[in-house]
DNA sequence: TTTCATTTTTGTAATGATTACATTTTTGAT
DNA sequence: ATCAAAAATGTAATCATTACAAAAATGAAA
């Protein structure tokens, strides 16, 4: 499995062995964890591995948008690596953050402005929750 | 000027003295103010107003959907009383964080859940930016 | 208008995520 | 094997936000 080491390369991170551990955790886990999920799941078999690392690399991959940071949570930012083009819903009753396909959005209505970057970030109640009455 | 009074009572908020001063400050200053902002701009004019009362308010104000919390800044929380529906942008260059009108986005793509609340988040270059080369 | 319960505000202290920074470790080229 | 650059680490600091208890304001009922 050299899927985390290739995107490492391929967005010019060098490939260190906690860089890869997380970005592997990362595409392993679909989860949007946050900065302490991913430090809780990798200390077991990483225990040098020190939180302001974790910090440091998921900053890094994000920067040279190899991740996504998702601020549909108010309490911590969540990662995915998930970098292609997709929506979020956060559900407000359990906090179940899902992807969603992105919806087609009209653009000529920005004239002027470069944009590098979406994101869609919708609140409400999940399918899970609408049948718990 | 009793928007704010008006607005508070249609969202079922008792429009105490700090409240009205909040949200009239929030109308009469489109600039999605920070907590800080907000507070430092009332402190002259309201001496015994406490931080804490900003947050209590905010808080309240959006909870009862009468004004947005935009979480496109990765470092403080921004208020908009603006609550018609309206796309955000931020620019990575300056800061600034400019008003879009909501793209026509399609919503078929969702079926099980029940959306709430929606929000477009554009990252990139502002048209200010763009003209310094 | 006085009384009294409820709501709101206030100030301080606590929390908790994130960053700064100095040190140590690792890496990779020579 | 050497050595400079990059990365990781641990601790301390920062800073936004919340918890909490006390004080103040409010509004309805008598």
């Amino acid at each position: 499995m050299t899927e985390a080491i290739d995107i490492l390369n391929s967005h010019n991170i060098r490939p260190s062995v906690q860089r890869i551990a997380i970005l592997k955790y990362l595409l392993e886990h679909r989860i949007h964890p946050t900065v302490d999920d991913i430090y809780l799941a990798l200390n077991p078999t990483m225990p040098t591995l020190s939180k302001t690392t974790v910090y440091n690399v998921l900053r890094n991959l994000v920067e040279n948008g190899a991740v996504l940071a998702l601020t549909i949570d108010e309490k911590n930012v969540r990662y995915d690596a998930d970098i292609s083009l997709h929506a979020h819903f956060r559900c407000q009753s359990c906090g179940e953050l899902y992807d969603l396909k992105q919806p087609s959005m009209s653009d000529e209505n920005i004239p002027g402005f470069e944009i590098e970057n979406v994101h869609v970030y919708y609140w409400g109640k999940c399918p899970k929750c609408m049948n718990k009455k």
